[in-house]
DNA sequence: TAATTTTCAGAAACCGGTAACAAACAGACG
DNA sequence: CGTCTGTTTGTTACCGGTTTCTGAAAATTA
């Protein structure tokens, strides 16, 4: 059994298909009588107007779609979690896409967007490469964008992001007022603007205790789990820090993990921040001290940003930034030596 | 500028569209240079043949709707993955509905799916009613419905899950080995045949060491932290459990929450045992022991399994059943007294 | 009552592809 | 040279809705 069309439906009804359609949208003249009976027997048939062929005629899809560099992750996950509610209210769907940090896939996803199958994009980049013409081509074809979070610097696009800057100088101030002095500032992707945002916030924050910059402090790490617990051992052998700040929620687990296995005490001897989503981190031994993103309502945000640019695109200026502030949240694992 | 569409492109060349069309199909005849041809001037003109008027026409979307509780959970997000991967494989898209645990929303999202929006559906249930009818529509519409981890035993559609029963009993098992005998087992919609499966392990592990079994251990919780927190409190003062075992993750959380306010010390007075997701439970203080289910293989095995019921449906018996294990992970959560 | 406007329903074109069928053309063969 | 076969391309109907245009009937007005 096949699905019933607007034809069968029609025929039931001793109508054409026209005035069932009609039935279906609000604006068309229809008397009240002949929608009454239409619903009623859609609803009997359990008739649902073909999505594609609407789309397709309609030229919209009430989809958007989400790239995201990973979803097993706190941050993303919740974003996600926020848009998916404006987009419900909507009426909207949303179609989700994960580049696992990989340039190729990004690029794939968004050449694969251009044939209508999305209205809008989110999207929080992977930020591998340099060449970031091919979204572009997007603003051509009327495909609004919106960036959160992780964004190119060269792309013109609404953004949706926190007070990165601040946030990192906060961080950084904490750790130097509970007493460090060689701290150590972890990152995945030194390119990204977010990486270098952060970074800066940290540098000019050592630079205002007149303390000074070590460039091997700044260490670059991968997004392998394994890669990170040798990088992070060796540098914590090597360097000695007395406090970490790491710009990615995983970097603070990582820095976990080789601690104890280095038998290094957190805060003791060393006292560890790190931009994090993670809701447990008060249960976490010692607790962590944490910037916590507000990364439901960025997505929240940012899905509003493009529901205002798809329905009147002149009202939203592409240079149009949204910033939310991440807090700082002291726990014992920046706590001073009583 | 508008997107370029096949009328535009065969004009370009100089061919009809169905020439064009079959550049991009492999099965059709058409001679290798007017091919290559094609798809050089194609890629210059940067065409992508539009998505819905491909799915009209082939009444098939290369879309699959993925059905979830909650978005922002460990074991989700890490399904989700598996999913995604798979699908990407295959060249599917992915659409995400949570449901947020309730029915409604259930039914509205399977309801919407009847128009032809996606190919199959992958989804783990709400569990709030006994009503389940409106997935028997689905079958009818040959849209191929999964389920994982969370099911309705009343409805015969294909599930992957885990040895829910077998993985209880082992938790169970393991507090009473380290010494438990008032063991409190917390859930969330005892009426959910996860709910009740797993309750039946920990009931049988009870009698198989002849411990008496006391209803008032046997904890409903909601989804809201607060009221969890004075459940759980108020469970912990009047019953005084010596151990507690969590169906889902994020009442494991709630129990930690709730003995630092209680000034209860785990695993000394109070051991803890819990299904969890979490990749940083050894993280925790104490670091907490779980049972832990392969939860991107569950998503990978789930989309697997609907591929192959979309590419012949016959092959796929509707009672099958792909059953993978947890791991029982013991941590200090759940270590006896040195 | 006749003229005019309004209301409501149907016919048909259209959205952008796909595929069955038709046709043109080249090469093979008697 | 004519017929046959195979290859390649074009013509056209179709997927399932939406909407413009059209016309008949009903309601309003003169």
């Amino acid at each position: 059994m096949h699905n019933i069309n607007i034809k069968e439906l029609a025929r039931a009804l001793n109508l054409s298909t026209s005035t069932v359609s009609r039935a279906f949208r609000d604006n068309s003249d229809i008397s009240k009588g002949t929608k009454q009976r239409i619903l009623a027997k859609a609803k009997e048939l359990n008739y649902q107007p073909n999505h594609y062929a609407s789309n397709l005629r309609e030229q919209r899809s009430k989809t958007i779609a989400v790239i995201v560099p990973e979803l097993a992750n706190n941050f993303f996950s919740q974003a996600i979690h926020g848009i998916e509610r404006i987009a419900r209210e909507k009426g909207y769907h949303i179609l989700i896409y994960a580049t696992e940090d990989e340039y190729e896939k990004e690029v794939s996803f968004i050449h694969h967007l251009h044939n209508g199958r999305a209205d809008g994009i989110i999207m929080s980049v992977s930020g591998e490469a340099n060449d970031h013409t091919y979204l572009n081509e997007l603003a051509q074809k009327r495909l609004p964008l919106v960036f959160f979070d992780r964004v190119y610097e060269d792309i013109v696009t609404p953004r949706v992001i926190t007070n990165d800057y601040d946030s990192s100088f906060s961080a950084a101030e904490h750790l130097i007022k509970q007493g460090c002095s060689r701290i150590a500032y972890l990152v995945i992707n030194k390119n990204l603007s977010i990486g270098k945002t952060r970074m800066q916030g940290y540098i000019d924050a050592l630079e205002k205790y007149h303390i000074p910059f070590d460039d091997r402090l700044i260490v670059d790490c991968s997004n392998s789990y394994k890669k990170n617990n040798t990088i992070l051992k060796k540098m914590l052998k090597e360097l000695k820090p007395d406090g970490v700040f790491t710009s990615v929620e995983r970097l603070a687990f990582a820095t976990y993990y080789a601690c104890y296995d280095l038998d290094i005490r957190i805060p003791d001897d060393l006292k560890v921040i790190g931009f994090s989503s993670l809701e447990i981190a008060p249960l976490l031994n010692p607790s962590l001290t944490t910037i916590t993103q507000p990364a439901t309502e960025i997505g929240v945000e940012a899905a509003m940003l493009l529901f205002k640019m798809l329905e009147s695109p002149e009202s939203v200026d592409v240079n149009k930034k949204v910033v939310l502030d991440s807090k700082l949240i002291k726990r014992k694992s920046t706590e001073k030596k009583a």
